[in-house]
DNA sequence: TCATCACTAGAACGAACGCTCTATCCAGGC
DNA sequence: GCCTGGATAGAGCGTTCGTTCTAGTGATGA
């Protein structure tokens, strides 16, 4: 019985770090919360996780790029249309938002910024992170016929233009943000065709 | 000599804590680590801000706020076209990231991201940060004579874009995101004319 | 049957947190 | 010369933090 209970327990303290984390940041998401909520002693976080809390918040950071990543991989799969595709990822982030009531942002970026500078391993983890959905990005317009250099470019300021909506969505507890930038993304791709 | 030594301290406080909260955020940064870096006493800092550390937080933000907005400013005033203007904007955050060893984003989005649904005034001050930029920027379209819904939505798309790619930068230490979003936005800002 | 070991359990530690409190300092008004 | 009150100063409050440690559980393989 083990790998059914090692995977159980912790899958679940990872769930609910990367959760936690998303809505709290890194600083203020403490390890009796997580053991808390995830349903599990700080003997066990410990033994899962011996590094302590970086060790954990790395892994909620990788976790949150895989969760992000098949949200990509979905919403590019259901279009053809690589500028359709982004319109409807940012509609697919702005219900998501709203049904969370403004809470559930990026699952990284707040991590990520709180320890950009200062603990280099969650740091480094957040931008392989990015690094993925770039890809993720990137193959899907070279597919749709655009040029290696120009989808590269693309792929940076999609990711990037979503990110600051779904932040400034977020706090102004609002779509707008980040219905116009779908809208201006793909006027932007459209523009290179 | 009460206007000069209140407003020295007083405002050496919000700087401190400005800087530190843009650095590591609202919960890593202490109070006895901002009375220790503005070379002032936790008495003092209590008797400016009887609130706490949550209305030190606020003054922070405000101070952020105006700080940025004055950077804008002064990009617009230096160049007369709004697109070469935004593409000046991007050069000077990469450079100033850059020169601060990839440590000085955004003064706002890391204590807002932190404190959003969670401390409500510190959001509010947030958003109100990203309303007043965006209305710079808007200002800035319209009195170049792009029609008033253009440059709303235009405006909003450029504070988003740029604080995407500012973040991007930050965690990949690369000043990429920031010169690629600078040639986007002005692509996109010459596609309404 | 028993030793093993992955896992659970939570008490306890020192350090740091935000904040309160009292004491002191000192320039300006009477 | 004294009083007032804004400003400075820092010890100390209770609490929570991340982490360590020892004890205990229960399924597994010999």
């Amino acid at each position: 019985m083990r790998t059914q209970h090692e995977i159980g327990t912790r899958e679940r303290i990872v769930r609910t770090t990367s959760r936690l984390m998303q809505r709290q940041g890194y600083e203020a998401t403490g390890l009796k919360q997580i053991s808390q909520e995830a349903r599990a002693t700080l003997g066990s976080v410990y033994h899962f996780f011996p590094g302590g809390k970086r060790e954990l918040a790395v892994e909620a950071v990788r976790h949150g790029d895989t969760e992000f990543a098949e949200f990509l991989r979905a919403a590019f799969d259901r279009e053809d249309d690589p500028a359709a595709a982004i319109v409807a990822c940012a509609r697919d982030l702005a219900k998501g938002l709203r049904e969370s009531g403004w809470l559930d942002g990026c699952p990284v970026t707040t991590t990520a910024l709180e320890s950009a500078g200062r603990v280099p391993e969650i740091q480094q983890a957040a931008e392989n992170a990015y690094e993925n959905w770039r890809t993720l990005v990137r193959d899907k317009l070279t597919r749709a016929g655009f040029a290696d250099d120009v989808a590269h470019d693309l792929a940076h300021s999609v990711i990037n233009m979503l990110e600051g909506a779904e932040l400034s969505a977020q706090v102004s507890q609002s779509e707008a943000p980040l219905e116009i930038a779908g809208r201006h993304l793909a006027r932007l791709v459209d523009s290179y065709r």
